[in-house]
RNA sequence: GCCUCCUUAGCUCAGUCGGUAGAGCAUGCGGCUGUUAACCGCAGGGUCGUUGGUUCGAGUCCAACAGGGGGAG
């Protein structure tokens, strides 16, 4: 289900097999569709055109909205969203995170204030495993607490042995549900979740912790919540060690463009990153040499496209002028186009890396677009 | 020609009892990392229509003029 097909220093070249939609190259992106949609107005047939190989939506916001007992009456997210790729569901664990000020934390689970009505949600563990099995995606998360950085260590001692508990609990559960008769996705994999804050030890007691458990791979958690870029390089040097090589690994949420090419330097398989598309939403484009604001006036009268080096729908097609205009008359195109170019940007992005992996050149690769993506032009 | 109201940032408008001016939008720029984000932040921008008068001091009170809206005839 996850080979690894070959190495340069820490960097994996590897293939992963799920449920749907046949092989997965990794390193790999997760474009993320946290409702079912990647955000922008892209649809199933978009994300082809795109290159996407695997897309990401999330437990809490499908649960909320339409419901997964809604999304399993329709097949299964897969069938509701026409995506008949790959399928990873985030926990909800996130949302432990990014909704603190609605939430409260249990040992048995955490009870939410609904962010779009305010009415009472309860997710633990069992629940979280619960629904994205009603979702029938092919990863399922381990329903852990993302703790923002920094946080005292006691405090994250106590929580990293609470979501450690939960992940036992996840297994459980999820063996279960996997195992009844009108299972939605009896494939669906378990990938179990690191956390420890900013903690050398905690982080590595931890991963050491998880390991132990059967699941399908395992995630870095925890990281790109207000810690440093260094710090979190340096948690990835610590922990990667320990985690197992025969299984696929997750650094969730991360990152820029640079981020991900040092992750893959230091051992990781899969990203995920609402990043490309919330940028491009707010103007922002990631070209080869560097990430642009479309809505400057310098591109009023740009005739060239977004990248030249970029062969992507939109580069091939429009001009800066043109996406600079719709971005300043606020037409929906804007968004659509932008979207669309960074996510091609990101998986092509990828797609390259892949490459210099195989031909063994990667270290040059990282060497000559490492400091560059990120930089602003 | 008569009566009346208006004139303050690029636009639409606030501005208290007279104490040398604010907002929204627009513009420019920045931020965004398992999405509560088509979002958030910062900045530039003013001879307060003009000329006089009263006053220690006028966007504010008075007069004339200019431009504009409305009304009566």
């Amino acid at each position: 289900m996850f080979e690894v097909l070959k190495t340069e220093g820490l960097a994996r070249r590897g293939r992963f097999s799920c449920a749907h939609g046949g092989e997965v190259q990794t390193p790999v992106f997760m474009n993320v569709g946290t409702q079912g949609a990647i955000k922008g107005g892209l649809s199933a047939y978009d994300l082809r055109q795109i290159g996407c190989q695997i897309e990401l939506s999330n437990t809490y916001h499908l649960h909320l909205r339409p419901g997964d007992d809604v999304v399993r009456q329709l097949g299964g997210l897969h069938t509701m969203m026409c995506w008949n790729g790959p399928i990873l569901t985030d926990s909800g664990g996130f949302q432990v995170f990014s909704l603190a000020s609605l939430r409260k934390i249990k040992e048995e689970g955490v009870t939410f204030a609904s962010h779009l009505d305010g009415q009472r949600i309860f997710m633990g563990p069992e629940e979280s495993m619960r629904i994205q099995s009603n979702l029938g995606s092919d990863i399922a998360m381990a329903f852990d607490e993302c703790v923002e950085n920094p946080a005292p260590y006691e405090y994250v001692r106590q929580s990293c042995q609470r979501t450690l508990r939960w992940l036992h609990r996840c297994k459980a559960e999820h063996d279960l549900l996997c195992a009844q008769p009108d299972c939605l996705n009896p494939g669906q994999l378990l990938f179990g979740i690191n956390q420890g804050g900013t903690y050398d030890d905690m982080r590595v007691w931890h991963m050491k912790e998880i390991s132990k458990i059967d699941c399908d791979g395992f995630a870095i958690g925890g990281l790109a919540v207000g810690e440093s870029t260094e710090t979190m390089y340096h948690i990835l040097d610590v922990v990667l060690p320990h985690a197992p090589t025969d299984k696929p690994r997750y650094l969730m949420g991360v990152g820029t463009p640079s981020n991900i090419i040092e992750g893959v330097a230091r051992g990781i398989d899969f990203f995920d990153c609402v990043m490309p598309a919330r940028n491009a939403r707010h103007g922002r484009l990631f070209t080869w040499k560097g990430a642009m604001n479309i809505k400057n006036e310098k591109y009023k009268l740009d005739t060239l496209p977004i990248d030249p080096e970029c062969d992507c729908p939109v580069c091939r097609t429009y001009s800066r002028a043109y996406l600079r205009h719709l971005f300043k008359a606020e037409e929906m195109l804007a968004m659509r186009l932008a979207v669309m170019h960074n996510l091609y940007f990101y998986n092509r992005l990828m797609g390259r890396i892949r490459e210099a992996i195989d031909a063994g050149c990667f270290t040059d690769f990282r060497t000559e677009y490492s400091d560059r993506l990120d930089r602003k032009i």
